[in-house]
DNA sequence: CGCACTGGTTGACGCGCGTCAACTTTTCCG
DNA sequence: CGGAAAAGTTGACGCGCGTCAACCAGTGCG
């Protein structure tokens, strides 16, 4: 019942410095295609960049102002909650574990991860988080931050006082509606992750992992099918249970495969389907979409 | 690329049938305790029973019913919402993937575990529902519910229209935004299950598991050290994401080493503080408390 | 009472993937 | 520009745990 070797050696591979990094500038994004040697010649358009801000019909906090009536112009009674965005660099903490809620974050551009970390100095990273969606939302019950948020490259947040929020929401049902349903959502995508880290093996995460963002990228008008990973395969593995190893073995072995072509963080989804038969996708979508159906 | 073994042969092992059994009653409940041959013996109290109801104070929806002032004597407002329980038998179906959500379930005695499945027959055991905590929320953003419920053991279930409880909440935000902190605080709960499928070994998530249920048994005023477990050897191992037999064997190797003592369903744990070393249980407390703190 | 069935337990075996290590490529910064 | 550090890649190796299978222990039913 000691400690047994697994763990032994999980320490030494966990031991995480958080993610700290000199600011870097914008990493990886090539600027210079050129660098790609011999692949297929890369489209110029609708690739995620950083700092391309999302419009508010793109963004997640849309479904916050629409309630209000704000859809059209009025914006007055939304500027009195959101702060102005604020501008983070790759490595900042947007914030920090036990840290007192003060704002809720929504992503304008660029990427966060947000992580967990035990005193043992193991990380578990939570999610990923890009543009148009939100941050901090599990921090509302204990009203203090419950993990880590740490930009992945030059991010742009709007940051919504939670304070004035309430006060607002008090007012507006509508509004904290909307939120409840966010949280909902947010739920079920745990809960199928929870389906991948229990059941799925490295391909089986990967595959889905790609796919996954694959639609939120597209949900926000960036390409489906190429784009740049902003986090490492470090990230990528602790974020899917699997070594970083692992990770790079299966991107080979997919590129082998004529299923996706990578060079370093980009990224090309060549063969959508057959990941979606890796993934086990279709039966995803099935399942949801089944069931007896009557209204509302 | 092509399927791996690995996949093929786990298509037996979770080619499940949902759990359906024909009601056996109370099941494993050792009333007759003197089936426990040689071990310690068992006090008579507090350990959790099918069928007794907690008390309102005690339960997941008093946080819902005390916005509205509801603490002390008029219940009828809460009463126009809540729809009185209703009692489900062992195996029954509280509600099914894709099922139009009609209800918020709070559970007042007995559990429930929630799973989802995917079409290719694998199944992930999304939680353990016991008295006092509420179930279906996660259905509140796509309308239908995303997962299956089926009462683990008799069980009795207080259901809330949720169209009604829509209707208040627009008077009541107050009612409401306890609500976000229920979901909050179970998107919390998820993240920390992340952590355990995705950075824990057998060992180290059973023994999370146990304390997990000791301490929520606690907080509804059961045993915290011995209790009867009402799912079964394979909902335990699918939930954690490990085999039914590497249960069997890690529960067989903790008695052995004096932290708990198994008869089928009947549970003790006798040293709860090795219990917490090998989930790392300090770390999990020190860091909730850590940070920098001030007012708010 | 005895058979069937479900749930639980234990042993044998092997594979997926974690670990370690060596190496390459890219980025960073004086 | 040049050295160092970070990120990514690849190969070798072995262990934790999943799988298979046999068996035991309750429980229900004819």
């Amino acid at each position: 019942m000691r400690r047994r070797p697994a763990c032994a050696y999980s320490l030494t591979r966990y031991c995480y410095n958080g993610g700290e990094l000199k600011d870097s500038g914008v990493d990886a994004t090539p600027e210079n295609n050129t660098t790609l040697k011999g692949t297929s010649p890369v489209v110029p358009i609708a690739v995620n960049r950083p700092c391309a801000a999302v419009a508010c019909g793109d963004c997640g906090v849309y479904r916050l102002c629409v309630p209000l009536g704000l859809g059209g112009g009025d914006l007055s009674l939304l500027e009195s909650v959101v702060r102005r965005q604020q501008t983070f660099r790759r490595g900042e903490l947007l914030y920090c574990t036990g840290e007192p809620l003060e704002y809720i974050y929504a992503i304008r551009s660029g990427s966060v991860k947000t992580y967990i970390a035990t005193e043992d100095r193991r990380v578990q990273v939570t999610g990923f988080h890009i543009a148009g969606e939100l941050l901090g939302l599990n921090a509302i019950e204990s009203r203090r931050h419950k993990c880590q948020a740490r930009a992945l490259e030059t991010t742009s947040a709007c940051m919504v006082s939670i304070e004035r929020f309430e006060q607002l929401a008090k007012q507006q049902p509508a509004i904290q509606y909307e939120m409840l349903k966010i949280m909902s959502g947010e739920i079920s995508h745990y809960q199928e992750l929870l389906l991948l880290l229990g059941k799925r093996n490295a391909e089986e995460r990967l595959a889905a992992y790609l796919l996954s963002l694959s639609r939120r990228f597209a949900k926000r008008r960036y390409s489906a099918t190429e784009f740049n990973l902003s986090m490492s395969r470090s990230d990528i593995g602790n974020y899917l249970g699997i070594a970083e190893e692992t990770v790079c073995r299966v991107f080979t072995r997919f590129q082998e495969e004529g299923l996706i072509t990578t060079r370093r963080r980009y990224i090309e989804l060549r063969d959508i389907e057959r990941l979606k038969a890796i993934a086990h996708e279709p039966s995803c979508r099935a399942v949801a979409v089944a069931g007896p159906v009557s209204g509302a």
